[in-house]
DNA sequence: ACTATTTTTAATCATTTGATTAAATTAAAT
DNA sequence: ATTTAATTTAATCAAATGATTAAAAATAGT
């Protein structure tokens, strides 16, 4: 069959198509981008998004996927590991994100600003209800707290911190630039830094 | 003439139409907003759009500047008073900024997305540049730190920190409840909550 | 009451946009 | 080499969408 050696080649032009869907669906969401701009950055003629893909609802779903599951990977994989102490999960939570958000800055707005578009139908397919709630990471700091190791607090509230502190700068960043100082380069030098500063700071907030 | 008594009115159409806009351009976004779902949402005539406000743009950039005005409003009247110590400006701003935030829940999410869309003009108006790191505040952070009553932090760190601990819940709202557990009400009573609670933990931070 | 002005409406336009089709091209199988 | 299947292309479609227009209705001024 043809089929089956030029998989190659249809991988080749799949993999073009996606690419410039993920660029442009990431940058100007859904609603904004066009077929015809995803045709155009990646250099096929339109009707080729249709053959591949079926449709751009199709085509951005499977986009959409792709991205919540790197997203959520990293997370699941980390937060309920019985093998490592709260601390070391958050270290490596910390690290992990923000060297992988440094590589995809768009991510996180790309996700939530989807999520506030269709919230019942992405949020669905996440499948991580609870998924923070009812992990062994948040049974840690319990422990921990019942220890008397750190103040209590409400998980949630330590969800916030957590998130707000590690992913907000990407999702804020334009808006940051602008009010603070500095450029690109200094935006990635301070995110750097903060993956050695998040974790000691989350902790001070735990002791307060 | 008819036009001045008949204001009155002229305004109470244009008011629906503007707020029927400003549900829809902050929940969905400006792509993703049907002049025609204004037009439904507003109850009035879809050419009557036209007719006060000439296009989906000029009636877009309507809204978005009062949102970003109210916006900044508050931060610009508050981060240059000198007669108020960097401690009670923290208070003030969080406070102000969670009450706020807590009546209209989209507006970060509204003006991040779409400074996403298009960063150049949104800046521009938002005409804020370096507004917070000249500002009294920072400076008043600066000297502390001088006076050794907080430790060294880059000022960008700072913004980061103060502005994802307060404006991030909001922007993730529908991830967190769905992560973490909860509802609505709690989501609300913990914000209630972290207006207290953000001062402390800033200072925490300020302090390690 | 009459006129002028403003506001509202229904119908329509022109463009954009996602999708399809039929023909042409390329690659694979025999 | 010939046939078959897969891929690509140009042209086109139908629906959606922002905007306009001309007429009707409402309002104000005299």
């Amino acid at each position: 069959m043809a089929k089956k050696d030029s998989k190659i080649l249809d991988k080749s032009t799949e993999e073009k198509i996606k690419s410039a869907a993920r660029l442009l669906f990431q940058q100007k969401g859904f609603a904004a981008t066009r077929t015809r701009d995803i045709a155009q950055e990646s250099g096929i003629n339109l009707a080729l998004l249709n053959y591949y893909f079926r449709s751009k609802e199709k085509l951005f779903e499977l986009i959409m996927m792709e991205a919540l599951t790197g997203f959520f990977a990293v997370l699941k994989s980390v937060i309920n590991d019985s093998n490592s102490s709260f601390e070391d999960k958050l270290d490596l939570l910390v690290e992990t994100y923000i060297t992988r958000l440094l590589v995809n800055e768009d991510i996180p707005m790309f996700i939530l600003s989807e999520i506030r578009s269709n919230p019942k139908a992405l949020l669905k397919v996440i499948n991580a209800e609870r998924l923070m709630i009812d992990s062994v990471f948040i049974h840690q700091l319990q422990k921990q707290i019942e220890a008397g190791v750190y103040k209590p607090i409400h998980p949630n509230h330590f969800l916030m911190n957590f998130m707000g502190l590690t992913v907000f700068p990407f999702v804020a960043k334009p808006m940051i630039l602008h009010l603070g100082d500095g450029n690109e380069t200094e935006f990635r030098k301070h995110l750097e830094e903060r993956k050695r500063l998040i974790p000691i700071w989350i902790k001070a907030l735990l002791n307060t």
